[in-house]
DNA sequence: GCTAAAAATACAATCGATTGTAAAAATATG
DNA sequence: CATATTTTTACAATCGATTGTATTTTTAGC
């Protein structure tokens, strides 16, 4: 069987396999009448345009690159519906890969993106990136670049979306003391993510405000699965006593602890009110119902493949650095509504 | 700044691109001392191999690309993981692309797959796909194509991993009736899904085997989502009164169905007891527990990826239409833990 | 030290599409 | 009808890497 390139096409009907070229691509400088016979023949052979070739003779793939941890996590599948969403708009192609939290995964996916020439790369990176080598990357080979929600700070040539953390921290955890809550405990995230760390300030922050204890023993690290949940509220009670609330970094967290609150016997919302992070649909379903902080996560996703898009089509000069940041908002439900 | 070619590191060489292009292979041909000298040239010239060229040139992408309907699906993402791991092995690169359940999209995906030159296609096809004539493409291309799961019939030239679902419909239905159910509904797929049929032809059988009525009213069409089961039940406790079983076609209808019925004021599974399908994680965190139909798709995505890489390094001639099928087993939980 | 064999490197074509420019064909102008 | 102008098509180089073959260099053997 034939192959069909544009060559055999030229060759069946004896001309020339730049106008072919150019009739596939509908230029003004074909006629026709030639356009016509050109389309129906390609059809017929089932011809195929060769996307290596083009792309590497215009130096373009009309293709982006997306980096989450985790397709599976509510959150990451929402960006990149937004993602796609945008990027569709403007007729690019979207490739999806995670890293599975792994740095190792990340470094090789990132070099597997630009060894493939897409035209530009959103990531929310791993919890073991600590820092951007893998990423200066981009810088070298010009390839823009985009944070969407994990970020690492010092990577100047970069955009990046973001939502207020600290403010989602901040209204979590006021949302407790306005709840009544008096001894409230932060089941924190890997310290290495911006995210996490802003989160815990605006739980300080709001512990401050409302001159509430906040000292190490509130705060218990995690590594967001739902066994550490339910290993660290045992560990709480053990060694705070009369904790009345909790905001988890994520709701995985904060499901972990429901479910080990009530293996211990406690009531939620009554004894111990939760708070958790990520508005994941699981949230809505158990019982009782999670509060939660909505992220939005295709607004994130849009706006941050919009950043992107400007920066491949970049009509003035590359516009580094640029941030945008969004407020999340809380969702009330049962798991905070003390009477 | 330079672009970094195997070109460039020649002429700066003042030696051949072709043998620079072996040095970086790593060929034998290639004496050590060369070799050194051009990796470490390429190093510090920043040299980044052009994959769309080395594909190009190769007529080969070391690429596989998987459609699933979306990635957010538990059941999808854990094939996905599979996939990625038996592709990892033998140094396949994956790209991920969801449907979003749209014939339209489907098509799109696969056009764009075939111009990217992948080595072979793996596909769970959509709820819109009631025919194979855009996969026909990869058979005229000569690309691999592997169903798993959701597949549909008559495409010779593939090869299938499925899982029995008949034998899991079977399964969970029985399951209701040895927990003492006597009038028990199923909450059907989309009519046009193999899957979705034989779960169905399995709630029947089993039915029949016990000599149990499963007449029309008993049988309700879903679209698979959770807002489905909610609405279902009311109309089926409306038209048939004395139901005590329901066998879901997914955990998400059957969520559903627990929401509804908990609003209609029965009880979960006294009144009435629930079998899903898939084990979705949620399924084990709601409240009554879901009893539900594992379908390890991890296994799948391996098994299929497998089946896949098979097929692309063929060493004996093209295997055409090879089928595996594994066998899903019933998770027993609370919500048809009857007394 | 000289030829034969082996090893290392250079040359050149190729993958398929794109694109600037030259050439040819069609049309317009006087 | 001859020339100028415009349209259409052909030629040829290019993108970056790979690979069969030819050529050169090195090593071996005597």
């Amino acid at each position: 069987m034939k192959k069909a390139t544009i060559h055999e096409i030229a060759r069946s009907l004896n001309i020339d396999s730049s106008t072919v070229s150019r009739a596939l691509n509908d230029s003004p400088l074909v006629k026709k009448a030639t356009k016509d016979l050109i389309l129906k023949k390609a059809r017929e052979m089932g011809y195929k345009r060769n996307l290596l070739a083009s792309n590497l003779r215009r130096n373009k793939s009309n293709t982006i690159g997306v980096i989450v941890p985790r397709i599976s996590r509510h959150f990451f599948s929402s960006t990149i519906a937004g993602i796609e969403e945008a990027a569709y708009k403007d007729g690019f192609n979207v490739i999806i890969c995670q890293s599975l939290e792994q740095l190792n995964r990340e470094q090789r996916i990132v070099e597997n993106l630009l060894q493939n020439r897409v035209d530009g790369i959103l990531i929310s990176v791993s919890m073991e990136t600590l820092k951007g080598s893998h990423l200066e990357q981009c810088a070298v080979t010009d390839t823009p670049l985009v944070f969407f929600d994990r970020h690492i700070k010092d990577l100047p040539y970069s955009g990046q979306v973001l939502i207020d953390d600290f403010h989602g921290g901040f209204v979590a955890t006021e949302h407790l003391i306005l709840k009544g809550c008096k001894k409230i405990a932060h089941f924190t995230g890997p310290k290495n993510l911006e995210i996490y760390k802003n989160r815990l300030a605006g739980y300080r922050s709001a512990m401050e405000e409302h001159d509430l204890e906040n000292n190490g023993n509130l705060i218990l690290p995690s590594s967001l699965m739902e066994s550490d949940g339910f290993k660290l509220v045992a560990k709480l009670l053990d060694t705070v006593g009369d904790v009345d609330g909790i905001f988890c970094a994520n709701d995985l967290v904060a499901i972990g602890a429901m479910k080990g609150l009530k293996a211990l016997g406690k009531t939620i919302p009554d004894d111990i009110a939760i708070v958790g992070f990520s508005n994941e649909p699981i949230s809505e379903i158990i019982e009782p119902s999670l509060t939660t902080i909505d992220q939005n996560g295709e607004s994130i996703g849009r706006l941050a493949c919009e950043m992107l898009l400007r920066q491949i089509t970049r009509t003035d000069k590359m516009i580094r650095n640029k941030t945008v940041v969004l407020t999340p908002k809380l969702i009330e439900r049962e798991s905070s509504n003390r009477r």
